[in-house]
DNA sequence: TGTACATCAGTGAACGCGCGTTCACTGATGTAC
DNA sequence: TGTACATCAGTGAACGCGCGTTCACTGATGTAC
């Protein structure tokens, strides 16, 4: 029986079958390997065990399965989010509900980050604004987007009385800032070097800075 | 007169005569336009007038033409921090200079990379650790790199009292994480849209979080 | 249940592109005498 | 001051590469009768 490059079996038919998702797969674990300049039509294909045009029968372009590959990237990163904030024990009082769920987005989107850095860089090449975006292929299964855990956990910390309502608008941005710097330095700058313990390390320090400083 | 591609007189002489610095200028502006990937060997020797693999009497390789275009960018970025400290007044008292100084700092840090994104995203493509760096290719006039100059505010900070010392270790890197992600927000994502007066407003709140939760 | 046929997913071949890099060369320059 | 010569900066031509994309096609599938 012969094989395709990667290793899977042979079609035996005609007709691919599901190549839209096959190609998507494909894409992302480019992605995941070697970041957004890494996803590569032809390549793509090869993986699906197909000729390169036929990607054509379900993306009109290179582009377009970047932003499928992009969306699936943001998914993901939604979900690592939704994850930690899970872990949370929910008995506390509610400022102390408050102060976690916002660490836990900090260190969801770090350790993402981290595990993850390909689809990370991925997911932040040329953003459009999310802040609006209900499409859930680019939520987690809450439905939410990440900037839009981020948003509700800044919500959260307003009711507790942790944070001024009046700083409220474009907290984001400020926490954003804070976190994603950070990920990008231990990805792909200075702090390449950390260990995983390291730099879950220094992300609670940042997180410390961004929740007082906020 | 014949013209070169971009227009400045031909060489009337066999040799060039400055080849390496043409060749970095054509670099750096290539960057400046496109950012790393922008920075193309065959597009550096067109514009320098030359024919393409004239560019390996000076430069080993495409990446060797790379790296001297990113010493030039973390410098021109040095010399933007330098002169946004430059315009500090001295005679204040030593905490409010100290305070200024981290700011001018930062600020300096976000109006380059508003004003040169290209440039920006060149100095931080793949960074190898610049903190020992004594290479005065990526220092501004004072000698000091990005890296160090934010060192030495953050020394002045501890010396007026107002970072305790023990928590000197690694500020660098949370101070350095908040202005950078937010420096990318602008450049390159959701915040690209704000015009220079909102985006410096941004930074200051930035920077404001940062001293009050360093 | 069986046959004719339209659909359209995947094929095969080819395109033009620009890239980095290597080779053997040529001719201007500046130095040694 | 004048000439011979070595050096080496820039030339000319070519390479192999992989990419995205277009074209006219073929043949498996599923639907209409």
């Amino acid at each position: 029986m012969a094989s395709t490059p990667t290793g899977g079996p042979a079609r035996s038919t005609y007709r691919h079958g599901d190549l839209h998702r096959a190609l998507l797969e494909a894409g992302i674990d480019l992605a995941r390997h070697g970041g957004p300049e890494a996803v590569v039509l032809r390549e793509a294909t090869r993986r699906a065990g197909v000729v390169p045009n036929a990607a054509y029968r379900h993306f009109a372009s290179r582009q377009e399965l970047l932003a499928a590959v992009q969306a699936a990237a943001l998914s993901a990163l939604a979900v690592a989010i939704e994850s930690e904030l899970a872990g949370l024990r929910r008995g506390k009082r509610l400022a102390d509900f408050a102060r976690d769920s916002l660490r836990a987005v900090g260190a969801g989107y770090l350790r993402f980050a981290q595990a993850e850095p390909g689809l990370f860089r991925t997911a932040f090449a040329l953003l459009d604004p999310v802040e609006e975006d209900t499409d859930p292929n680019k939520a987690g299964r809450s439905g939410l987007n990440p900037f839009q855990l981020l948003a509700s956990a800044l919500d959260r910390m307003v009711d507790a009385g942790l944070l001024p309502p009046e700083r409220r608008p474009g907290a984001e941005y400020l926490a954003w800032s804070a976190v994603h710097g950070l990920a990008l330095l231990i990805i792909d700058g200075p702090l390449r070097q950390l260990t995983p313990e390291e730099s879950a390390a220094i992300g609670q320090r940042l997180l410390t800075m961004v929740e007082n400083g906020l």
